[in-house]
Order: structure tokens, then C-alpha cells, then sequence
DNA sequence: ATACATGCAAACACTTTGCAGCACA
DNA sequence: TGTGCTGCAAAGTGTTTGCATGTAT
């Protein structure tokens, strides 16, 4: 199983990093449409797992909503709107203590975790 | 809009307090239809939100995954097995101060936070 | 030449909604 | 009596997959 170097491929990876605002499938797909280039949604889809478990861009899971990619690929935490949904870089270290704090694991083993904030932003909160 | 109290929420609402483990509303359902009761997903979706609305129960959304239920209200954390799927409680207090470690809120207002954490089950460990 | 990738449509998983009839207050 | 609730089916949303064809190596 070799990556291939496609034109689809190279597509994706350049429209999430030229994206600075945390882009979903469907948003990914629209753009690269938009430029009169021909590609279809499940290729989106399967070019977006492949670059993310490359490490390329960072998947990011959206409770509730669709899954929004950042090319951005250090640990960071996010916050999302809850009226607009938009997804939003937060200014905080990574917090790698964090698992220390657990009190007990029943045996679970822990390698990651995801914190989401929740609010309102700055547009949304004058309506 | 005032609450009526019929069969059906009765039974979702003691469903999800008498399941200690976290289910889904797929997993309320057929718990209450293995007992002979006539219930539609429908309904049990619609009394899952209403009830966790009024804070009877709390709704835990799950990123790639069905959102489960818990019968324990008080905010506390979760960690899902990424092999099995299954969610389960973190021995971990409530961070209340985590929002006072972000560095700059960019006039983002942030009511809520959700960390979950990542790894694998005793069981799962084991395969 | 041959894996791997693509487009398309269909399937999938989870959840919500429109509607006509039903039942709690 | 009247609004809120129900079951059912259909639709909605986000994502994956089967398959025949295409293309990078």
C-alpha cells in the first residue's frame, strides 16, 4: 500500500492548508469545486482520512456536527460556537498533566484526550 | 408548553436511571421494547432530549458515534475505548478552572467545556 | 503491469420531522 | 376540550463502500 500523488490528493492537502478556519468535508469539497476542478466528495472523504493519519493536517471530531480538519497539526483545543457552529482555535498550552489527574484507570490506557469549549462568539452574542 | 407525564417518558426517564453503563438511545429502545412495550425510536429520541433538557439526565455527545445518556447529572468527564466503542466514567474532578488557562478568549464567551479522553478498555488491551 | 485512486450511486448510521390520531390534564 | 404526545414513515445529515474504470509508478 504506497500513496499515490495524485492531482485529488495534492487538492485537499492544499485547500486545508490554505483554509485557516477549520473547513469540513463539505466545505473542502465546495472550494475545490468552485475551481472549475472536477473531483467528487468521496474522494474528499478518503483523501481527508489518508492525510490525517499521515499526520499531514489534524482531524478534528465535532460533536453534533460535522468533523472539521485543521492544518494545523500540533495539539491544540478548539471551541465551538453553539449558535453558529463554527469552530475556533483556543490560546491555551497543551495539557499533557492532564491524565495524571485521573484518580483511578480501572485499567484503562489513556493516549489521548479532546477538550471542547462551548459558548457563544463575539458575533453571535449581539443577537 | 406544559409537561404531561405519560408511559413513555416515564419509562425512558427509569430506563436511563436503572442502566448504569452509559447507553444510547438505540440501546434505551430495545431495552424498553424487550419488555413488551410498544415504543417508537422516535419517541425515545423526542423524551431523551426533553428530559436531558430539563436536566433530569445528561446527554453526552460522542464524536464518530452515537451520543449516550447518563443517569448521573453532575458534569464529570469520559473516557470511550477507541477499539470497542464503549464509554465510561473518568475519577477525575471537575476542572471549573480550566477556562481561566486560556490566554486570550479573542471575545469568545465560554460556557461549558467536554474532555474526553481516548485509549483502550481492560478488555480490549488484552486482544 | 499492477496496485492504488477515482467518480458515481447506493448504502449506512444516527437523528429529526410531518402528520394524523390519541390521551393526559 | 385542547394542547401536548404518540407511532409511523419519510426525510435529513454526515460519512462510508461496492464497483467499474482510470492512472501513477
Amino acid at each position: 500500500m504506497k500513496n499515490r500523488n495524485t492531482l485529488q490528493r495534492r487538492l485537499v492537502l492544499e485547500t486545508v492548508q490554505r483554509m485557516h478556519n477549520h473547513p469540513t468535508a463539505e466545505e473542502i469539497f465546495r472550494e475545490i469545486s468552485s475551481e472549475n476542478t472536477l473531483i467528487s466528495k468521496a474522494t474528499v472523504y478518503r483523501n481527508l482520512k489518508i492525510l490525517s493519519e499521515q499526520g499531514e493536517i489534524q482531524h478534528i471530531p465535532i460533536p453534533n456536527g460535522a468533523d472539521c480538519f485543521d492544518f494545523n497539526n500540533t495539539p491544540h483545543y478548539h471551541m465551538e460556537c453553539r449558535r453558529c457552529r463554527r469552530v475556533f482555535d483556543v490560546d491555551m498550552p497543551y495539557q499533557a498533566d492532564l491524565c495524571s489527574k485521573i484518580q483511578n484507570l480501572h485499567g484503562f490506557l489513556i493516549d489521548s484526550h479532546h477538550i471542547v469549549f462551548s459558548g457563544l462568539c463575539p458575533e453571535c452574542q449581539q443577537k
